[in-house]
DNA sequence: CGTTAAGTTGATCCTGCTCAAGGTCGGTGG
DNA sequence: CCACCGACCTTGAGCAGGATCAACTTAACG
């Protein structure tokens, strides 16, 4: 299992292990936190997939980022402010916890940690505007095909055991669409496009592959983005 | 004039500006290095409006992140990685620059300038949530009104001399359209009405807010979240 | 004062949304 | 093993927000 911490020297990662204040367990469709907590503890994931999304005053909800391990998620470095997602568990999930304040210690005490963090939130800020891009200036069809090339892409990296054009990804057809800000109707039809064309089939949480050089097509990948799902974990 | 590396520690200070390469200024329409380049050098942002973006095939444009003083642009923390976006400043512009390298050693020397890094990409990362959450689920009326309202608000928080409810932004209504996800002419069209219905108006690069709390209202402001604009810089 | 970039307006089209009803899967308890 | 239930997916009809295309106007700047 990947770790937030690979590659840092040794005696660093004792000092980290010995901080852990906490291995926590959390259930599918559990929080972790809010948007507007104040950051009282940082969440280092070990297992599972947990989203990080907003929601609207109506009900609507945008996901912004799709976590695997070994993410950190919601470190704020300036103390007093506040998060600025909400995070929740897609699958059951296994986090590492500390505060805030330990982990900047640790940042200061060993560099090491702190620009393994730095890669991380520099990948992260990567994707984000991968996703911005995809959401700003693309068709429905684009969107979804694009999503799901990533998270198989992904999912792949982190489970390398599994083979094949078949997975399983934890969400909904309402997830891709809060991700890909559409509707789970017109998510729907895309989907229904897309298999009547034979590029792929997603149908309870199961997604196959069925002509994935079509799908890169129509994801409009360009091949120097894809090393960010693939990079450093 | 705000700096990067404000509120590290003196020798800090010296050893970060010893290293400096060179004093870079830059033409307004000038491009600072593209998408898909190698990080070769660091660009300390000391004085002027950049902007991130990325290009499709077809020519159309997503504006990423507009960037400001004491943005540092272009560092990719992993040696290799290319740049995930292209950067353009719209006004001149005057950086400082350093090549990758440097910089890691010196946030390896001195870690309160990897903190202080850190914190600024944990800020953009969050602002860049909010742009996701701004174009995914809005119309294009609240788009329009929550960027010119941020913009606004950190244009004010960096030139405090100016007062006043009108202010010069240096950019084209293709650039609201760019950044929100719309075509030029329905961003026209959203600002003939915002104007008709006294909120603002913004003509030939002249913003003017005449309602701020109406503006306020439409833009859907979080007030947790307006303390990313207003923070550390 | 002429040139050019930027903004404005209208007509028309189409992608994706809304509302509504029905169908399918998978897990659970009997 | 089966029946049931709730979550999830599917499909249709009608609508609308924003795109597209094209012509024209206005402001800025040398």
């Amino acid at each position: 299992m990947a770790q937030f911490w690979d590659g840092c020297p040794p005696e660093a990662i004792e000092a980290i292990v010995s901080r852990v204040s906490e291995v926590r367990t959390i259930k599918a469709g559990e929080d972790l936190f809010w948007l507007g907590e104040p950051c009282e503890t940082i969440f280092g994931l070990l297992k599972g997939w947990v989203i990080l999304y907003r929601t609207f005053e109506d009900g609507r909800r945008q996901i912004l980022h799709f976590a695997l391990p070994p993410a950190l998620l919601g470190f704020q470095a300036m103390p007093g402010l506040f998060m600025p997602y909400s995070a929740q568990a897609l699958t059951e999930a296994e986090c590492w916890t500390m505060s805030p304040g330990t982990f900047v210690e640790l940042c200061r005490t060993y560099p090491d940690v702190g620009m393994r963090f730095t890669s991380l939130s520099l990948r992260d800020n990567s994707v984000a505007f991968d996703h911005l891009t995809n959401i700003g200036r693309r068709s429905a069809q684009k969107r979804v095909a694009r999503l799901l090339l990533e998270l198989f892409v992904r999912s792949r990296m982190h489970w390398p055991g599994h083979r094949g054009d078949k997975l399983t990804l934890p969400l909904t057809q309402e997830d891709i669409g809060d991700a890909t800000g559409l509707t789970t109707v017109h998510v729907n039809r895309v989907l229904t496009e897309l298999r009547r064309q034979d590029v792929l089939s997603f149908h309870y949480r199961r997604l196959q592959l069925l002509d994935p050089d079509r799908l890169v097509d129509i994801a409009g990948i360009d091949p120097r983005s894809t090393g960010l799902w693939t990079e450093m974990s």
